[in-house]
RNA sequence: GGCCCGUUCGUCUAAGGGCUAGGACACCACCCUUUCACGGUGGUGAUACGGGUUCGAAUCCCGUACGGGCUACCA
């Protein structure tokens, strides 16, 4: 493991900033939750800021209700902002369409500086370029230094043209001006330096012909602004830092720019996890439920499939960062206090639904049964099953929970606690049934009418009378099981009766002895 | 194609030059339990390859291979 960033915590002078700067284009998915915790984490720990921005700069895009839905799901995992468009604070408006004004005024900045220019190309004339100029060595032709001055614009065009352009309404963008020979690096926090040779950066688009920044020229000005600290974001962006390194430069300063780490990626069983496989790898890629306001395509998400956040939350942490022992479960708290961006790991993550399932059993089982109370019963009652006595729910709940996965196993788990079972699986009995043993379970029956109810006693006025009966208690667990439960489950068979109660319990022996 | 990032059991990972390469999930076996689980014990299973440097390399360097990302007026 490279671990790189011990200088970095040493010149941490000022007040940690950090901010999770989704796209409101659809549902969150594992990677975008996962970053989100990353910062949450980062900040919590340092005592600093945790800054939710929503990067809509490209109307094209706009989805009603994912940003909704982003803080939807932020709420449900525990990880609540202290500035965001939902939450206030003294650097808004965090949401970027309503900060457009700003974005241009550094732009041409830019542009009478000598650092970025107008560009009228039409979007046919560029693809005429890349057309023409693609070879087999170059199936995509950049807009950069070795063509920029064959193109339309204000470094070509003379300035009384480019005037005459402007004034006339003309569609444009700014680019950025790329110079040619600069060797560019920036210390990441996870991957140690990283450099670039800027011949090979292509002159990105600042500013869209509608007015709006691109993403590039929008981060550098917004966490400017915010006074961002440390940027985290996808190892995806990593070839367009030095787009931003320049930006930094020309604009506010390398000194002031933030400390950077680009995060690993999650990938999926056949490489990139892309959100419309969710279906297809047979587990969720959202964290909740996602439906598409076009399509009204519903894509499930780990909370409606029964995770506790605290579970997802716990695997997600641990894809791709380990504190250096065997733990493995750890509490928000835990990983606040243990976190560090140093030993994130540097290569991508496969993502492992059999592990993340096993986290989720391990949190159900540490779980105190008054925490999933209401959600069991919320869930049992979706299922048809009124709940009467949260008591008696709370110790079925801790007769069960060893056998629960996901939340929606507790419906199985104990709706016989509550209904009488509607199948039966008697042929698991019937091949050594016999008369003797349906002669115990009347004797039975009738024995624990007037019986004290326990299952200690339960069990052994049950074991007492078999040996009267020369029959092997064990040989009779089984179909007693079977009467009570109607399978081959569920936990121990006097601990059932004794929540099933007297005439529950006789009622299941007579009804079951009438079919076997 | 170019640029950037990466590579330890099937998967997530530990090991900051000195090891029988450790743990977890999954899988298998056994124990516990006359249900299903939980739990316990054990097992199968990895340093991509080739060169260096070194007494000694998973670890440092170079190359190769492979994987991933980016290459939009998307983020």
């Amino acid at each position: 493991m490279k671990r790189v960033s011990r200088f970095i915590f040493a010149s941490m002078s000022r007040k940690v900033r950090v901010r999770f700067a989704p796209s409101p284009t659809g549902g969150l998915h594992l990677g975008g939750v996962r970053t989100v915790l990353y910062n949450y984490l980062f900040a919590k720990k340092y005592k600093g800021d945790f800054i939710v921005r929503i990067e809509d700069t490209d109307q094209s895009r706009y989805v009603p209700g994912a940003e909704e839905y982003i803080f939807d799901t932020l709420k449900w995992c525990g990880m609540i902002p202290d500035e965001s468009v939902q939450h206030g604070g003294d650097f808004g408006p965090y949401r970027q369409s309503e900060r457009k004004e700003r974005y241009k005024q550094f732009a041409l900045q830019l542009v009478n500086d000598g650092y970025a220019y107008y560009a009228f190309d039409t979007p046919e004339e560029l693809e005429k370029m890349r057309q023409d100029l693609k070879t087999e060595h170059n199936p995509t032709p950049q807009y950069d230094h070795h063509i920029r001055m064959k193109m339309r614009n204000s470094l070509t065009l003379s300035s009384d043209e480019t005037h005459k352009l402007l004034s006339d309404g003309e569609r444009f963008v700014i680019r950025i001006k790329v110079p040619e020979n600069d060797q560019l690096s920036f210390t990441d926090m996870i991957r140690g330096e990283v450099k670039f040779d800027t011949s090979t950066v292509d002159d990105k688009v600042l500013l869209k012909a509608d007015g709006m920044p691109t993403y590039h020229l929008a981060v550098v000005v917004d966490d400017h602004q915010m006074q961002i600290s440390h940027s985290f974001r996808g190892e995806e962006w990593l070839p367009s830092a030095p787009v931003h390194i320049l930006l930094w430069k020309y604009l506010f300063g390398l000194e002031n720019m933030p400390q950077w780490a680009h995060l690993p990626l999650i990938l999926g069983p056949n490489g990139k996890l892309s959100k419309r496989d969710g279906a297809k790898y047979g587990f969720p890629v959202f964290a909740m439920n996602w439906t598409d306001p076009k399509t009204g395509e519903t894509t499930e998400g780990f909370k409606e499939k029964g995770f506790l956040p605290e579970a997802f939350l716990n695997y997600l942490a641990l894809l791709g960062w380990n504190d250096g022992s065997e733990q493995e479960i750890f509490s928000m708290e835990d990983l606040i206090e243990r976190f560090s961006m140093e030993r994130v790991h540097s290569a991508g993550a496969k993502f492992d639904y059999e592990k993340a399932k096993w986290f989720n059993h391990e949190w159900i089982k540490k779980s105190s049964n008054s925490f999933l109370l209401p959600q069991v019963k919320t869930l049992l009652e979706t299922n048809g099953i009124t709940i009467v006595d949260d008591t008696l729910l709370e110790k079925i709940i801790g007769l069960i929970k060893d056998r629960c996965t996901l939340l929606p196993d507790f419906v199985p788990q104990s709706s016989f606690f509550f209904q009488t079972p509607a199948t039966i699986d008697a042929d698991a009995i019937r091949p050594k049934w016999n008369e003797d043993k349906k002669k115990f379970f009347v004797a039975y029956s009738e024995k624990i009418l007037n019986s004290e109810w326990n299952a200690v006693t339960l069990e052994n006025m049950f074991k007492e009378l078999a040996t009267e009966k020369n029959i092997k208690p064990g040989e009779l667990q089984l179909p007693f099981r079977i009467m009570l439960v109607g399978g081959k489950f569920g936990p121990p068979v006097f601990q059932i009766a004794e929540v099933l109660g007297k005439d529950e319990t006789v009622k299941r022996i007579d009804g079951a002895l009438k079919i076997f």
